[in-house]
DNA sequence: CAGCATCCGTTCCGATACTG
DNA sequence: CAGTATCGGAACGGATGCTG
């Protein structure tokens, strides 16, 4: 049986197919996962290279230590990024994504990029909202 | 000036360039919000054509009515949803995409895709770390 | 059918203080 | 430098009851 355009992956553990519409799919979580605040941010900022701790602080603005240090986490446990450790003095440890982090960074850059070139038409859409609002008061 | 690939899109009510990584940058609010729990289900889903509010309760697993009626109407606001009501008894709600909400949806569905595609890596992945986690003890 | 209103536990998350 | 630990408020989100 080979692979077929629209023919779902089988998630290996349970024999059912991979289907984020089932509430019970592990994709699920992963789904949910990928959506927390700064996973996206974070993937997306490791594909332009190796970053450290302070350089992703620096780069992403407003995470906090105990927010970048989660994401981080959960991203290893994924399989998404390495964490790399020199026992220097003082330390050094230095991210990278996986080749599955970057396959993963490929539809997250688009999401971000199609965000970044469509928010005038959102903000236009939000004005045009509210202003509805007010006058039906 | 014309467009050229790698030029940011400037926002138009700051003057700024638009970037996720910008704390106040109002795509940041958009990214988060397009990262919400249930967005990306629902947008996806309307992809495939119009909808009606049961309709979408049935089609996303697991989502309550407060979180849908929530996710829809951040998604009116911002555009990419339409909401036709036909006054007919009993009422007749419709959901469908904009033009802005099926452009939205193509990075949308890639990653949904994706996270079906790789889930048996991820899967793998995190049984290493956490057998490699309980060694470690 | 398509919601709205309310209660209420859970999770998120930022701020702060501290460490090898 | 690269974190860990803890606290408390805010937001999320599910369950339930009610409505035009």
């Amino acid at each position: 049986m080979r692979y077929s355009p629209g023919m779902k992956t089988m998630v290996e553990a349970s024999g059912l197919p991979a289907d984020v519409y089932s509430a019970k799919c592990p994709t699920r979580q992963v789904l949910d996962h990928i959506s927390g605040k700064w996973t996206i941010l974070v993937v997306d900022a490791l594909l332009e290279g190796t970053l450290r701790y302070t350089g992703l602080m620096r780069r992403i603005e407003g995470v906090s230590q105990k927010m970048l240090t989660q994401t981080l986490r959960g991203l290893e446990a994924d399989g998404f990024v390495t964490r790399t450790v020199y026992p220097t003095i003082p330390p050094r440890v230095e991210y990278d994504l996986t080749e599955l982090g970057r396959s993963l960074a490929e539809p997250i850059t688009a999401l971000r990029q199609w965000t970044e070139t469509h928010i005038n038409e959102i903000e236009r859409a939000r004005a045009r909202s509210t202003s509805e609002a007010a006058e039906a008061t």
